[in-house]
DNA sequence: GCAAAAGTGTTTAACATACACCCATGG
DNA sequence: CCATGGGTGTATGTTAAACACTTTTGC
């Protein structure tokens, strides 16, 4: 009875399944007034030459993350950096080896932890303005385009900017970094009252002087981890 | 010069970076006043026996996506439902085979696509309670749980409930959707308020009638297709 | 004194929230 | 006539958006 209607029976095939898995890591900061990302430029074919977006294939055993943050470390010399999934890409065709799988990830750090030159795997390593940029190998424009839209969605309702910022900073360098990142200008008298009644910010008792400018209040987060407000921006 | 300090050279291996590849579904509905999700009985090791997810193994020339609506077809006949990528599951021992990695789906379908009886493979495919239903296999509660804080989070500021519902609705059918998701009551005339400048509704000319009550006038989606609003609720 | 960025309030409109009673129908 | 859900409005508080001038410093 519960058996008589097999007509078309699923089976899990032992030789089925099978891929590569890679991580591609898109990671940005803010380097001269500009959004920039960090692309490495590809050592072996395909795409040999070309600029591409740091990653590489899983090891045995380790997690998609611990990947993610190896192959960074290793690729551009960049650690301890804040590091979310991103999305995975599986069109059959968009490796031309063969099957490969990539979980993106995407990541955020202060320019002071970008200190590419002095790492091991860096020498082909650099950052690039996130508006100008060369082609990138694989789908990576895609990628790309993808973790831009999720850092401009995200900004919105999280405290993520601590990612970006160092320690101390002024109000006008962290409106600075929302506005590059959504590439258009907020008015300053509504972003100070929003950033300031948000309670993320604790006022430090230094100021930045030495421009020839009026000194500027330095800031810092009250906590540099994740946090998702109720609304925002 | 470029090449004098290649003291850890890193290379792409060829036997690295293998995996299985799998998706799974977590398809949601609502039926009988409570919000459920669609499992499979699983007809094989590991976890013979168990209620688990629908999903399988990529074959070699669909896309993710295409997996999904094929295994989600295949095990439960459901098919023509809202699919988006939720997260991307990759920890070395969450499959006892092996490196499994899948990446997980997220669908919505209105109650009258889930005719579960007609199709193939769906004799062990049964629509539980999501706030009560048994131990699932592997790491499927994860998923859920992930699976249903998204959809919690995207009602609130897209017009996803149209696939929840069926073509014609009552403006209490559609707060009782979003009720049974945030698993609280919202205010009725709030929500009417709100629906209804949000725009994304069409009165119909028709009422719901023989009930013993007043009798309540239908709408329908001005759109089916995903929408994102500025804000929500 | 001047260039440059810092700092500061008010007004208006839109939206969110809280809340209670009458209406139309089928039985 | 009664049980059931359908349908409706107002008042208050909060948040968003628009907008321009004075202050402090280094040179």
């Amino acid at each position: 009875m519960k058996n008589s209607k097999v007509t078309k029976t699923k089976k899990e095939h032992i030789n089925t399944g099978n891929a590569k898995i890679t991580t591609d890591i898109v990671i940005f900061t803010i380097e001269d007034g500009e959004l920039k990302i960090l692309l490495v430029k590809r050592k072996y074919e395909p795409f040999k030459g070309r600029w591409a977006l740091p990653g590489g294939f899983i090891k045995e055993v380790e997690t998609l993350e611990e990947t993610a943050r190896r192959e960074l470390s290793e690729e551009t010399g960049v650690s301890g950096v804040y590091l979310e999934q991103l999305y995975t890409f599986g069109e059959p065709k968009r490796d031309p080896r063969g099957r490969v799988v990539t979980a993106a990830y995407f990541a955020l750090a202060p320019k002071h932890l970008m200190s590419l030159s002095a790492s091991s795997g860096a020498e082909d390593a650099k950052l690039f303005s996130v508006k100008k940029h060369p082609e990138l190998a694989f789908d990576h424009e895609k990628i790309m385009q993808k973790a831009l839209h999720r850092l401009q969605n995200k900004i919105q309702y999280t405290n993520l900017s601590w990612s970006l910022l160092p320690n101390a900073f002024t109000l006008s360098e962290i409106q600075a970094v929302y506005e590059l990142i959504w590439d258009k200008k907020v008015d300053k008298r509504n972003f100070r009252k929003k950033m300031l009644t948000l309670g993320l910010l604790k006022p430090l008792s230094k100021e930045r002087t030495g421009l020839r400018q009026r000194p500027a209040k330095l800031y810092a987060f009250k906590t540099k981890t994740y946090v998702e407000l109720r609304r925002f921006f």
